[in-house]
DNA sequence: TACGGCATGTAATCGGTTACATGATTTA
DNA sequence: TAAATCATGTAACCGATTACATGCCGTA
């Protein structure tokens, strides 16, 4: 089937029940913060609405608890681990970097100069501060479990450091900025 | 007012409206693509109706041709270029990668073996190629007037590539490069 | 004057965010 | 048992995407 109407969060969401096993909404949101929300984040609510569409469309099943909190635990089906499958065997297409500050670089030339220093000046912290907590990651737990995508970002970080201070020393190509 | 109701898309209009005098719609995706389109997509609609909101908010002008095609062009007013300052003098704060490929690569292990070598395969090949357009573009117009984001675009694609690659010769561990 | 491509807009929908609101456990 | 924190959910709104629809213009 290949259901159109799954987005990213929806795989999020089957991809941790697959992993983990059964969950709330609210298990679900502190395995996302500590895994793919260091490059996808999201709101809480999210969590609680995304599962919801995935009952409606038969891919997991919900249980609510008769006592306590009353909260609902929500499990794989078979056409759930399906639908993730299909997922993981497509192609993922591109992404892109969609960060704030590039754009704000892009139209610094509009500002009063200095400008783009100032902005590198800011994001030179950000990202300095983001490679050191990468690295104490990477430290941390050395082994092979270690997150895949933490090699992505411990070079993005890196990079990112590299051009921010490029910018900030105002060398780029010739004259005029 | 430093109004809140204001999104990145708003000052890309602005921005470009700033950057290059009145503009219609039409006009504003054609430099979008060219420029900032390269970290930052949307749809063509929405330049249609992002300047509609500007106009709304007394930040921009419409005037609209009686004849012929009836387009409607956007001039910048004062108060918008006074937002478009505030938002550079601002801090921009942090971006998130969001690349679907990084997310696939996190659940691959819920997939059969060779998940993260196949997705590595597509990656590589897409990142390959915007790497070669990147430095296309960096050699065609070398001058100073090359967008200064080139920079970016060039390390991440050149770091995806490495990244991607060792993905897919399978070795995880990722000290040394 | 017909055709193809360029250009221009609107409408419906929806995923995602913000804001609102409350209940359950724990601990002092 | 009161306070603090953890946990859980809903509702309204809105930016963004998809799909729909049409009109102008150059050119053959």
């Amino acid at each position: 089937m290949s259901d159109a109407s799954l987005g990213p969060s929806s795989f999020i969401v089957l991809g941790f029940l697959a992993q983990h096993g059964p969950a709330t909404s609210y298990e679900l949101k502190r395995w996302a913060d500590q895994s793919v929300g260091n490059f996808w984040t999201f709101p809480r609510s999210q969590l609680y609405a995304e599962p919801q569409r995935l009952v409606g469309l038969g891919l997991i099943s919900e249980s609510q608890e008769d006592d306590g909190r009353r909260r609902r635990l929500y499990t794989t089906l078979e056409a759930g681990r399906q639908a993730l499958q299909t997922w993981l065997k497509a192609p993922a297409g591109t992404g892109e970097l969609r960060d704030p500050g590039l754009l704000k670089l892009h139209f610094s030339a509009q500002g009063p100069e200095g400008t783009a220093q100032a902005l590198a000046a800011e994001q030179l912290a950000l990202h300095r501060a983001r490679l050191a907590d990468y690295q104490a990651m990477q430290r941390s737990h050395p082994e092979s479990g270690a997150s895949l995508t933490l090699g992505m970002g411990l070079r993005y970080e890196a990079v990112s450091v590299d051009f921010w201070e490029e910018i900030l020393a105002g060398e780029q190509a010739s004259s005029e900025g």
